[in-house]
DNA sequence: GACAGATTAGGACAATCGTCCTAACAATCA
DNA sequence: TGATTGTTAGGACGATTGTCCTAATCTGTC
């Protein structure tokens, strides 16, 4: 077999088993069944299971700038591909009420075992988080984008964990919806704002008080 | 040693250990080193892990039973007691940071564990839901206030997973301040439809059309 | 004080864990 | 072909796991 598919199929049963059972609960063992080969196998691409980790976690680095590179070529607008973003929820809805988001139980499995690991994992999260960030930058709320990608980023995954612990649909949905309406209002508020004081950059913001559009936004 | 005493500090390591290291990765030794006993003691009062992680679940439903009735008789305004809720995020900041919350914690590691106390452990999840339900009805949001209730949780969950993830404490606080600017909100938009139509409950709502107090609820 | 039952300590148990080691196999190049 | 290197299989290992078992100790009652 062809050396580099092993460790690649290897990773590929990680990632799965991870997700689906938990970093600690998945074995040697279960991992060589899962790939269908042997335990020595897996120890020599990997000599310990804190390697797996890391190759995991990277993979998951690539394939999430992938997919945000997608995004950032398909939607026209910026609220698009935010909407993007929260329609993750919707597709991934049925593993999502099994076992959770990948990148948020990792995250909370990690810190719980003091693992070296969680800065790497969390590096997932900020992926999306400077992603986010630059969107609601360019929709037109620079001053707070990072607020607003890090609300976007907690509000998904508390919709993903209590969904997780209620194994319920209609719950992800109704929330959905929400989120859509909230980026929606977001957008209208944008537009608004550029229509009413186009290109005048160097006026100086009222002092301590913030305008309907923030307000909105916050 | 008073017996009843024993059990109950095996009981009372258990929550913590799980809170801190988790369910799976706390062993019967942790344990008996913990309360400062011997592992066969520990085995006496509880023959299977499982049976304390039922005893454990019971003293969190307990507990919280007895801290949503003290927000019950301290808060005058329901605004207030479901602030109360809010500002549990600030009091346990430095714990989330490190451990995530307690409820969303347990859930997310047994739906991964396929474990069959998983509903047990989310009806700490369903005790804060109902009470949070039953303070937006009082609010004035009786339709939409399970819904509004899930979004409280889900908003908290959220917050708790980041935090713990990023050990972000500006973002605990600044997120808690937007919490309770929209249930702020929310009361103000309460008391208008009150002050607006007082005590006309027979109208027929409009079809199919939110309301502004409605709009801004949801 | 003798007895009974509850409680405790500590070892035995098989199973599983992550890791290590060695021998067999496959592929490549001299 | 022979040698070398990379790959695979499978067992050995010490440690740890949850659970079970037994003997000692404590506590309260007659």
């Amino acid at each position: 077999m062809n050396p580099k598919a092993t460790r690649d199929q290897i990773i590929e049963a990680a990632d799965h088993l991870f997700y689906h059972k938990g970093y600690e609960h998945t074995s040697f063992s279960e991992l060589s069944d899962a790939v269908g080969i042997s335990r020595g196998n897996v120890t020599f691409h990997f000599q310990t299971k804190d390697e797996i980790l890391d190759a995991v976690i990277d993979l998951r680095l690539d394939r999430t700038r992938q997919m945000l590179e997608q995004w950032e070529a398909g939607g026209e607008r910026c609220e698009d591909r935010i909407g993007s973003f929260i329609n993750i929820l919707i597709m991934n809805r049925a593993k999502i009420m099994l076992y959770g988001c990948p990148v948020g139980t990792l995250c909370t499995e990690l810190a719980k075992l003091d693992h070296t690991a969680l800065p790497h994992a969390s590096k997932v999260f900020s992926l999306f988080r400077d992603w986010l960030s630059r969107q609601f930058s360019q929709l037109g709320f620079a001053a707070q984008a990072d607020a607003l990608a890090m609300h976007l980023l907690a509000w998904s995954q508390g919709i993903a964990t209590l969904a997780n612990a209620f194994h319920d649909e209609r719950f992800i949905r109704a929330e959905v919806r929400q989120l859509h309406d909230w980026l929606q209002s977001l957008a209208a508020d944008a537009r608004r704002r550029r229509a009413a004081r186009p290109a005048t950059r160097s006026e100086k913001p009222r002092k301590r008080r913030r305008d309907t559009a923030e307000k909105t936004a916050l």
